[in-house]
DNA sequence: ATGATTTTGAGAATCATTATCATAAATAGA
DNA sequence: TCTATTTATGATAATGATTCTCAAAATCAT
């Protein structure tokens, strides 16, 4: 299978951009974050490697990562998109808890396997699925019975 | 069937809120709408009956009318967080075109359906399913391969 | 290496959404 | 109905994630 750099590499050069050090670099970073990351999460990850990298260019270099096919859209949670790798993940979706904002995997192939043949069937080209689940974990249902509280989502 | 607007009382009540004037015409307001809104929307729909409404305020309502069952968060486009009604609605998604940003809805029961059961599964309170379909409309595909353009999604 | 083009970092700008606050409206109690 | 208390509102400022600008630096074609 064709490595994630020779991909974006490959994407470049189709486009007439360039390979630089940084955009290496943010490609490295985003191979260590195993699971979903937004802007500043990756930002930091990119800050170990180098620190003069800038958010601003986190942000340019997000698109290019999205139509290379190394990355991909994800949820939104408390106001930040997030992002997640387009390659060797399992098919899922994310439960989010409104309240603590924990985040939870769970396995959902057949939803999106059909979510793929509606787009298709609707002559639709896709870039991504969102699928996800906003509510309260069990955690915060139990809270809110002890404090009798109603707190916002 | 409970009226909407009944429900929105009852939960104004069950929690020590008023219904007010305001409150009143944004209800209305929503009823007229038959479709996913977003807060400018809904704002211009409700200056069609009450130029004196503030945008402040059809945000501060949003949380309430979601609280209680009337309205819920939909997908987000262009920046801009949208609603659907949470009542008399067929299950559905939302396609979204990231060229042109026209939007369809196609009819999901089954997913939706497998959904709701995931969340019972793990212990989780349902608030709103946040299934879309980001992609590009075949007619923008078409645009681009005319132009051979790569544009922006 | 040279010159043309692209990319970058720093910081300013944008824009949807939230927060603030003084005033107005709604409610509870007399 | 009047009054006191609480809540809601409009106007406007603040916030914060993301995008834009631009001069300087890096990359590429020759």
């Amino acid at each position: 299978m064709e490595k994630p750099i020779d991909k974006f590499i490959k994407y470049l050069k189709e486009n007439n951009l360039r390979m630089t050090k940084t955009r290496r670099i943010i490609v490295e970073s985003i191979l260590e974050i195993n699971k979903h990351f937004n802007a500043e999460l990756l930002y930091e990850e990119i800050r170990k490697r180098d620190k003069s990298v800038s958010l601003a260019t986190v942000y340019r270099t997000m698109p290019l990562l999205i139509k290379a096919g190394l990355s991909k859209q994800s949820f939104r949670c408390s106001s930040k998109d997030n992002y997640e790798k387009a390659y060797n993940e399992k098919k899922h979706l994310h439960m989010i808890c409104g309240i603590c904002h924990k985040i939870v995997e769970v396995n959902s192939e057949i939803c999106i396997e059909k979510l793929q043949e509606m787009a298709e069937n609707n002559d639709f080209q896709l870039t991504s699925i969102n699928l996800t689940i906003n509510g309260i974990c069990s955690d915060c249902q139990k809270k809110m019975k002890e404090n009798g509280k109603n707190e916002e989502i």
